[in-house]
DNA sequence: CTGAAAGCGCTAACAA
DNA sequence: TTGTTAGCGCTTTCAG
């Protein structure tokens, strides 16, 4: 006949090793008040000696109810760039929805665009963190500010509030990603030659500081190499089409061209209509559907991506982390941008025919505004 | 007064609005036996109706202990490919743990080296699935074929047994390795150019592949381009060096060098020796710490990045979902590569000294062979 | 200051 | 064929 002293594990085993309840074991675990000093140490003493580590399933299911609300501000976009990004943060809020976390979907219609209402109002539904593209940094830094003035943690997703106090940016950096395309076109065109960035527009810092890693870095690697003309095409398919049209004109020597906003179709179009498709080394940014073709007829040399997918994914997991393990925030956290030639292009989701899956989750948002989304896309 | 009619959820709320228990719920949900097929189709009727979805909190909680068990067989390395690999398995095992999966790290000594023993070893100890890295596949298969006939689940991570009945395979195909390379040296060297492949061993299958997909890509985009010469290194440094050298001496207008192994630093010496450091464009095979110096002497142009903590990760995910969630697996999730080049060099974790960590770690199991980790280390 | 006890949603063993 | 019940490890409330 043996005693039945079952093996207890946890909390249980720390109380019964410190001869104390596992109340008392509670108390001593998450500094609450009401109990002897004396008693707190030797327990955590103990729990350090059998290197505790909570159960986080037993923990999320003991809280019940929204342990932690976590607050999404993203723009709204389909096909494109934060299409990709709500993928990531509904894939992984999916998964930290099961550990008691509950999210609170905000679409803004795009970067910029009533953000700051939109954070307002996050901040009035009582969340414990959240994560904003950071449209116009100007209006939201107050608001951050005061967020984390109140304990509420900010994550920047993509586009920073530098200026702010927010906790922590998840991006690739913009400086970097031109930095990378100066270096690959100072490889890609011979030495002497003459290339030319396409912006969006200037006054927006992300595009300033792409322009500038660019035109630092292709020297760099092209000796006697010039950045001979900055065009910003506002984002305007005529406009964008024009300018380069022209350029090519004035300058038909020209070697490379690096775009660096989303908006390429412009640039490719005005290649092949001068006929300098695959002559003229293009490097663009982002990657969506339609440009695919022109990756095959070589108008498109290479592409400088931003995961878009996979920052989102990460964002989520860094404030859920810290809000359920209490992990310290990284000040921030920089992807590298992948590089997408022919080569690998099938490889990327954004090549794949939507299915509308996201559509219409988000769409089901817009029609519920208090709404909580689950659904997600597939992940690379 | 109020009635106490407090509101039910999940398998209660089912099982009131079936008018049934929650045991019943439990048995229809789950394709139990026992249960009149009419009440389960009413049951499931109702689930999809109020689309239930398992807490996997209170699930994990329940199963408390191993409710399924994972084997990991990969190479024990420090500082180079696996160490990296090990580190995504880690971080994602120390996740899913907490959802009541169990983890059996056997690390092998290197690729190949006694895997079939320890695949058997994993057999026995009665895992529901297996993640290995298949060094020598025709010993493999067998094995392999054997325990997905007893319903055992094998992901292969990083290297393939393609003849086998594996369920997944995690990893950048080889053969797009090497077409990646091939057009990213395309478009360095000028028309015309001759260019050189560095490889381990022909006979290994990866560096087959790698070989054929560079020798096939670099024609397509270097109009006039040749692959003259393919080495062999062994795997050896000083064959590797001495080889290189001469290749060097004999060929002298030879504009660049594929190495399709992680032993590249030789080649590098190489081509220093010869006053070429610069001069031939070098395109490298993974990742590490010694190699940082030659990016910044611009003797190593780029290098192509498999993301080995991404594929642990991923495959270990994968294989979570599958056993958690009856997720299907996916028969292949094949990775772009990345590139790294001087300027996104510093992002890539390989490049901050190792802080021993996981070498740690990794010790720590070879001494105790039974042992389970959940040590690991950060993610980007 | 500390202990006891009631769940959180689910699984599994045992009753009916 | 179905219902009941005892936990899983943790948080929280209410007594001592």
């Amino acid at each position: 006949m043996k005693r039945g002293t079952k093996p207890r594990r946890g909390i249980h085993l720390i109380a019964e090793m410190a001869n104390v309840s596992i109340g008392t074991v509670d108390r001593a675990l998450h500094g609450r008040g009401g109990i002897k000093e004396s008693t707190r140490q030797r327990i955590l003493q103990i729990a350090r000696q059998i290197s505790y580590t909570p159960n986080l399933a037993a923990r999320a299911l003991s809280i019940a109810k929204a342990s932690a609300r976590i607050g999404v501000c993203i723009p709204r976009e389909i096909h494109f760039f934060y299409d990709q990004l709500w993928g990531g943060v509904l894939d992984e809020a999916r998964r930290v929805e099961q550990l008691g976390i509950e999210f609170l979907h905000r679409p803004v219609q795009a970067l910029g665009e009533g953000d700051t209402s939109t954070f307002k109002e996050l901040l009035h539904a009582g969340v414990n963190g959240i994560i904003v593209t950071a449209g116009n940094p100007k209006g939201l830094t107050p608001l951050i500010n005061a967020a984390e003035e109140k304990g509420i943690r900010v994550v920047c997703v993509s586009t920073d509030a530098p200026e702010s106090q927010r906790s922590s940016i998840v991006c690739v950096e913009p400086r970097l990603n031109g930095c990378l395309a100066g270096e690959l076109m100072g490889k890609f065109v011979p030495p002497g030659s003459k290339v030319a960035v396409v912006a969006g527009m200037l006054s927006a810092e992300d595009h300033r500081k792409k322009t500038h890693g660019f035109s630092e870095a292709f020297p760099r690697h092209c000796p006697g190499g010039k950045v001979i003309s900055v065009i910003e095409g506002h984002e305007d398919e005529d406009e964008s089409f024009q300018k380069t049209f022209d350029l090519l004109r004035h300058v038909p020597s020209i070697a490379g061209l690096y775009v660096n906003t989303v908006n390429c179709l412009p640039v490719c179009r005005a290649l092949g209509a001068r006929g300098l498709a695959g002559k003229v080394k293009l490097i663009t940014t982002d990657l969506f559907l339609e440009m695919a073709p022109y990756f095959q007829k070589r108008t498109i040399t290479a592409s400088i991506y931003q995961q878009p997918h996979r920052q989102g994914q990460l964002a989520v997991h860094l404030m859920a982390d810290h809000l359920t393990s209490r992990a310290p925030l990284p000040p921030a956290l920089h992807l590298s941008p992948g590089v997408v030639m022919s080569s690998n292009l099938s490889l990327f989701r954004e090549m794949k025919a939507s299915d509308g899956h996201l559509r219409d989750s988000l769409s089901r948002i817009s029609t519920a505004p208090a709404g909580m989304l689950s659904q997600g896309s597939q992940g690379t």
